[in-house]
DNA sequence: TTTGTAAGTAAATAAACATTTACTTACTTT
DNA sequence: AAAGTAAGTAAATGTTTATTTACTTACAAA
């Protein structure tokens, strides 16, 4: 039998996440995508069931692991506070700014009720992404390192504000000279660590 | 001659929200839009010229200007640092917590092409939102009361946790206990005063 | 009370949509 | 080398889309 083409597989997820960063998710098309990757709109359906398939497994299995991995690269729950804090920003920021994609899609997932949902059931069905971190978390709280937040409350210390500075990082985009940078992450989490330590 | 039905323009906006919330911005259609206000579509393009005004007039004429005014709801620039950001904070929970169409929208200002470009646009065109903030940190910095950062810096610490956390409050939404409260959003925005105070 | 006019409607339009049908291609297995 | 089969295509499916056309309604001004 004729073997799956996995340029064919790849040039889809590429192309789709490409459409969602220039057009936005809600002017996705199936028809688009197919035409953008130069292959018949059937051959999206032999790799995804539909639509939502497609845009669920972009989401979880393409974006959202690559995502974890590279926020984790070289990080250890045993790490100090403070070093494993910027390690997790520095991180966020060196993969996002070159993966605007990637980063658009992430963006989408806490506005679509769609990605929202499945986010939200994949962590309470099959384990929680970003282990590791709760488990960082939850070590330096017990040693009384850190305050006794709640959980949802580091993850939106932790997470949000680096997201929107890469955010900012796209918005600044076409100017010669970068205003976000390393050394301004560096200190944005130098005050995040500084106002959780005990 | 005829005056226009305010009823129904509200009703327009209020459920377009509405939909926007519950199925996500990518499945309104104007067609499903006048019939949940049974009105018939011709009535939504006396309103606005088009899908993509009325979206851009929902986002900033309603839902960005009502957000801004509850967000500043008797909060000076004068105010001491640690009871101004207090007072944001609280206000913003306050309202989004019981504004959830509302809220969805401002989530899709990030993520959405169409909607960030217009919210940035109308910032640089025309002044910006939530001066009285930038007011604020100026003064606090130039006083030495806050660390000298970039005003993208302020806004990522200052607005993305918070709309984080209205979004954990909806997700706990049908739990008989809410996790998010008040004390939470305090004890959260306290350690970020801490953290960028001098 | 008549009348001008914008507000409003129902139904239609053409384009775009997600998905399928009917068929061909390319490659592995025999 | 032949056969079997999943991968792939082009074109069509019926539906839904944004927007418009042709018409009716309701009311303020005369």
């Amino acid at each position: 039998m004729r073997p799956k083409n996995l340029e064919k597989e790849e040039a889809i997820r590429s192309i789709a996440l490409k459409i969602i960063a220039e057009e936005g998710l809600e002017n996705l098309s199936m028809q688009k995508l197919a035409k953008a990757a130069n292959i018949s709109p059937r051959t999206i359906y032999i790799k995804y069931e539909n639509k939502e398939d497609l845009l669920l497994k972009l989401f979880i299995e393409e974006v959202l692991v690559n995502y974890e991995k590279a926020v984790l690269e070289s990080f250890s729950p045993d790490m100090d506070f403070a070093e494993g804090v910027k390690k997790i920003w520095l991180n966020t920021f060196a993969y996002l700014k070159n993966n605007k994609p990637a980063f658009a899609l992430i963006r989408y997932g806490k506005s679509s009720p769609l990605l929202n949902n499945a986010f939200r059931n994949k962590n309470i069905k099959e384990g929680v992404f970003f282990a590791p971190i709760h488990q960082f978390l939850r070590r330096h709280i017990e040693a009384g390192v850190i305050m006794d937040f709640h959980r949802d409350v580091y993850k939106a210390l932790l997470f949000s504000p680096i997201l929107d500075l890469v955010s900012e990082y796209f918005d600044y985009e076409e100017r010669p000279v970068q205003i976000i940078d390393d050394e301004m992450i560096t200190a944005c989490c130098g005050a995040l660590i500084k106002g959780v330590m005990k």
